[in-house]
DNA sequence: TGTACATCAGTGAACGCGCGTTCACTGATGTAC
DNA sequence: TGTACATCAGTGAACGCGCGTTCACTGATGTAC
């Protein structure tokens, strides 16, 4: 082997990461192949030794984001002394919602960063953001574990989150961009605090 | 006058409706002018009569749409003897996040159609985005008046639809897609028909 | 230990296609006489 | 009322550019002897 067995996996790997954080700033459409390798510090022709195509890649890299839950990892990477699961979703929905992400396009969520790429790029894409909803929801969920309603509690929590993050990324008001995540954040929080007040009332209406 | 004075008005007008339905369909970038003119009736050259560019094609789209509110002007529409503030409201709660709406593209809304394209298109754009915010803040505020919390309140429910919306129709997965959408109908009327019972109890709290 | 070799990751020029845009032209219409 | 004309909305061929993709080549590396 006249290259050591890691060197074109890494390649690989680093033009996945550049062209994560390419889609993520500027969509499927506006990225060139060129940019990508570009950024990852090689040429054009490069390419095809690692991907049949463009969209395989844009595939790839949805997938290779979503499989390994990040909602949790980035979390506990951002405190990893918290353990009990509703600080964790606390800390989830505040993180989510925060200037700090919605300033840095490369800390951006697929979730409200590429919703109308996925959703024309065909099922393979389609199914890697269907388990980043489930990641998410998978964290409100257990926050809320035992609780009635929880599953349906969880996906309202996810809605508001990138409900909340699109919009603020989209307007130009800074105002709104501000008062409509402090919104969203409060009523998730919410969502989940009243759980365990709810818990009996709800619990005794169903049938 | 060669031709009646209303006839250039009108043909790019229905130029215009063309590219806001193609536009929702499937995006700024994948949309090409032909396709826009051909949906019109029309021949490629003869779009530039009409706009200077296919940029600004897309900003006229979106101003266009968003000058009178829509989303009042909808739900009178699909029942006109609803004037309540809050029957309109609730209304349009459930035709936002209706399988109706969901199912047909041509009556999807650019706030969650169209976020991504808007993101990248520039300030107009974005400005006409905002304005749509506004309107429909405006029909959930309305419901809310009188109550505290009302911008705060109507800001979430537009974070909800819009989440909603979003999540589904990015998913390829039925169930999701549904059950979604009910979690996020369901938090918004709530948050409509709670505003009552909460006045005096958060308006006392308020400094 | 040193040298020739085989491998293959990466290079960069070239191709073809589609799209935004331009432009010389056409032909339908209202107007002047 | 009828005809010649001026206007201009719309046509469609052509241009140029960028991008995805291909391919003959290069040169760095591990291996065999």
């Amino acid at each position: 082997m006249p290259y050591p067995a890691q060197h074109k996996v890494q390649t690989r790997k680093r033009i996945l990461e550049s062209a994560r954080r390419l889609f993520n700033h500027h969509g499927f459409e506006l990225v060139s192949i060129d940019q990508i390798m570009k950024h990852a510090g090689l040429t054009r022709g490069g390419f095809y030794g690692h991907f049949a195509s463009k969209e395989e890649l844009y595939v790839q890299a949805m997938t290779s984001f979503s499989a390994c839950n990040p909602f949790r990892t980035a979390v506990e990477a951002a405190d990893p002394r918290i353990t009990d699961p509703k600080a964790l979703a606390r800390l989830l929905v505040t993180l989510y919602l925060s200037d700090e992400v919605l300033a840095d396009k490369d800390k951006h969520c697929p979730l409200y960063a590429l919703p109308s790429d996925v959703a024309r790029a065909g099922l393979k894409p389609q199914q890697a953001y269907t388990d980043l909803i489930r990641g998410m929801t998978c964290v409100f969920r257990a926050a809320l574990d035992g609780t009635p309603d929880a599953e349906q509690r969880a996906q309202t929590m996810v809605s508001l989150c990138v409900g909340g993050m699109v919009l603020a990324r989209t307007t130009n008001d800074a105002e709104l961009r501000g008062s409509l995540r402090v919104a969203a954040k409060q009523q998730a929080l919410s969502l989940l605090e009243g759980a365990a007040r709810r818990t009996s009332r709800r619990a005794a209406s169903a049938s």
